[in-house]
DNA sequence: TTTT
DNA sequence: TTTT
């Protein structure tokens, strides 16, 4: 049994990041994937897709610190579907990636940040979140 | 902007296919990926996640043929997140798989059927399906 | 920086295994992958792709354990090459799989093992392989 | 049977394009993906994977036109191992990458080109490049 | 809500 | 060296 999901895309906001009881950290934010296909008028038409990337723990954490608003990120994870019952106590069903990695692949992209022109910091575990840490690379 | 999806699960049932007017073809049926872990008490507990996956044209009829409930299936695609209004006028969303690629891992997996033990068929163009046909393999 | 490879083959022989200094299981075994296609002459071409898997520590262990010849396996990893001198003083290269995942997708395949008919274990941690023990779902 | 390879790296040198008899369109070039771990002593070791990207017809074309050195760059492709004798008449085997997708995920990052700093091009179907033309998003 |  |  395989869920795996990869994605490419830009951060829609900010990580909004919360500690449950025990201390365990939970991130959240969006990701946007675009596509562009020409449709049956030859328009050329943008299609955005909005995911909802969930991390816990470590890599919570260092998205709290890292990821920002308008990054390009790699994200690693897997389709997690979740009920709730609303105020009309009808079922309703949230779809969210749980990531188990991530990677930034460009600074901050808004305008008004000059940040985007200076190199990846150094960056010890910090420019790559993964649950396995100092993973041996054999 | 990439947005990729791999899954190998159990398909939940046989597929629902049905021509759009101008003839396109789509099949939808369920996938289930399951995961198993230890949680904090120690217990065994498995989870499964079930998916939406919508295949069209080429695939649609393909699936239509041999994907059957019961068998093992790898799924390649992109998440697709649609919203509509329920009758209280409230938006829902919807996430689907649309499958750009599967495979059939093997035979129809349900315990009243052997012909899970028959060897798979020779099956031309079949036992694969893509949407880019004959393509060379350069 | 992203170095990711997903095969679903199988396996051509059962896995060698042996233990370095300090302990350290290393499992290797080929794995084929067949790709089908028509030729410019219309005629069906099976193509197999051989697969050099190697697999670390706990990994290796389960593989020994489970993985035998003919079986359907999934593989998730990352390539790896490195490079050696020959007799003749000639650096020479080979490419491996560094596999970090594994999931076993059918029984031993060969026909005078009728085991394939029987369900798969119950299986606690076995069926599955990962480097991440006991991992919560979340 | 699935061999699928995901790569996210930075391009090691500009495409060499030939065309085959026949027009055939083939690009090669290298593409680096680093990986940082800590090593026994608790150093921090970079180590860098050099993969053989190979693209045909229409991606090759597009590769011609638009990958550039120092670019980092999404590699979708499967793994490829071909045979041939060297002078020794000694069978030597090269594994490459033949790519079914890429995506540009930034411009040149050499420091001499300031170039970066300009936005991507509206690039039509520039920035991306597939086999399959004018998709239909569904 | 992002980005080109 | 596998498998269908």
């Amino acid at each position: 049994m395989v869920n795996k999901v990869i994605l490419i895309g830009n951060v829609g906001g900010d990580p909004e990041v919360r500690y449950l009881d025990g201390g365990v950290a939970v991130a959240r934010f969006s990701l946007a994937t675009s596509e562009v296909y020409n449709n049956k008028n030859g328009e050329r038409v943008t299609q955005t897709e909005w995911h909802n990337i969930v991390l816990w723990r470590r890599l919570a954490q260092t998205a709290e610190q890292y990821v920002k608003k308008g990054m390009m990120l790699y994200v690693e994870g897997r389709i997690r579907t979740r009920s709730w019952d609303d105020q009309n106590g009808v079922k309703r069903y949230t779809t969210e990636i749980y990531g188990d990695n991530f990677q930034m692949l460009s600074r901050k992209q808004d305008g008004n940040d000059r940040s985007q022109d200076t190199p990846m910091p150094p960056a010890p575990d910090l420019s790559a979140g993964s649950d396995d840490s100092d993973d041996l690379p054999f």
